[in-house]
DNA sequence: ACAAAAACATACACAATGTATGTAAATGAT
DNA sequence: ATCATTTACATACATTGTGTATGTTTTTGT
């Protein structure tokens, strides 16, 4: 009794399965601690599968990593659809990005791990490709026209890292709303300079 | 022929090679690619030694992150001596933490691969115990007395934060002065916020 | 139906980690 | 000064994991 699947059925189903073992596995254990022989083994495949699919085991990190940024960005677009203002706009954001966050493991996967494994400048790379760029265009409409690019690339990455530094306080059991409305003044004062430029 | 030398010698003797092959390694190659053989061998000892003085590879790097810690708080407490306003003292700091990250191999060590293999809580007490303490003061001076604990503690965490990801900046090949420039902007208007708190 | 390619499975070579055990040097007490 | 004890190492081993090479089955295209 043999179902006959096409080729791209069965690559799918095995990457899916890969994924998400290999997911929950680098959120419980991390990266290091996370051998390739216990992920197939829950997956109910073999090793030559993952090495057929995947480069290498950082491939079937950064695959992991990929996923749950696009994951991010979706949720992200999907509870900041609606805002008037810039202001507005950023601090939905940064709520629907805290919130986010809040998944267990991401955290883990995305600011502890990622970078040390992947990289800075590839992680930087995820993060442009889906929540990271959203946050640079609102920067740029709340700094205003007269902003140079590069003042507002720095001000977005360093906005960026305060919203990456209160998720990962919060991962560790700090309150969020106290972020939260620390981050929200910052950005609040951050706008109001639109006139003479802040940067 | 044997020269006699005594059993703390011995340990500090070792204990130092070690550590200095170590730290070229770790930021030559990494946590992961690097291997206690490499070590060992270029130590001139063998790994016996190594276990000996640390429990395991993860403490080596623990006490590789801990003694440069020790050596940035140096620097920055040596190039930041005189200042008179608060801010005077912050932005010293900050500058002299910019230059002391500067040194090749610290932002690898401590903000890439240090929060992976040790946690962030345990990068947070190392931080705490030496740059991070002054950061914090500095921060409680600059927001005034009627600013309280946990406000203080998260303004210089985001602040420290910002920090980071600047010198991960530079350390890509940023513009160091341009960073420099927005933060200083930035603690100016949080320190002008002073008398209506602005966390 | 048959060749070619894709999707796996199996087996192997290599390396690294941590530990257990053995040895030499230093320390402390008599 | 000697001897027991502890410290500082060195050696050997057991385990585990990674990546690759090779073999097998299933699918695809002609």
């Amino acid at each position: 009794m043999q179902e006959r699947r096409s080729n791209s059925n069965r690559s799918q189903e095995t990457c899916s399965a890969l994924l998400g073992v290999a997911r929950r596995l680098f959120i419980e254990k991390g990266y290091a601690a996370t051998g390739t022989p216990e992920v197939v083994e829950q997956a109910g495949v073999t090793r030559g599968a993952l090495y057929h699919h995947f480069k290498d085991k950082q491939a079937l990190f950064q695959a992991v990593a990929e996923a749950e940024a696009a994951q991010i960005a979706r949720e992200i677009e999907a509870n900041s659809a609606h805002a008037i203002t810039s202001v507005e706009a950023l601090v939905h954001g940064a709520n629907a990005y805290f919130e986010a966050m809040r998944k267990p493991g991401r955290v883990r996967l995305l600011l502890l791990e990622g970078p040390a494994v992947l990289g800075p400048e590839e992680m930087r790379r995820i993060d442009m490709e889906t929540g990271g760029r959203e946050l640079r265009h609102g920067i740029k409409d709340a700094l205003g026209e007269n902003a140079s690019t590069i003042k507002i690339d720095i001000c977005a990455d360093l906005v960026s890292a305060m919203f990456d530094r209160a998720a990962l306080a919060c991962d560790a059991g700090a309150d969020i709303k106290a972020y939260e409305n620390a981050i929200a003044s910052l950005l609040t004062i951050l706008v109001q300079r639109k006139s003479e430029p802040l940067l």
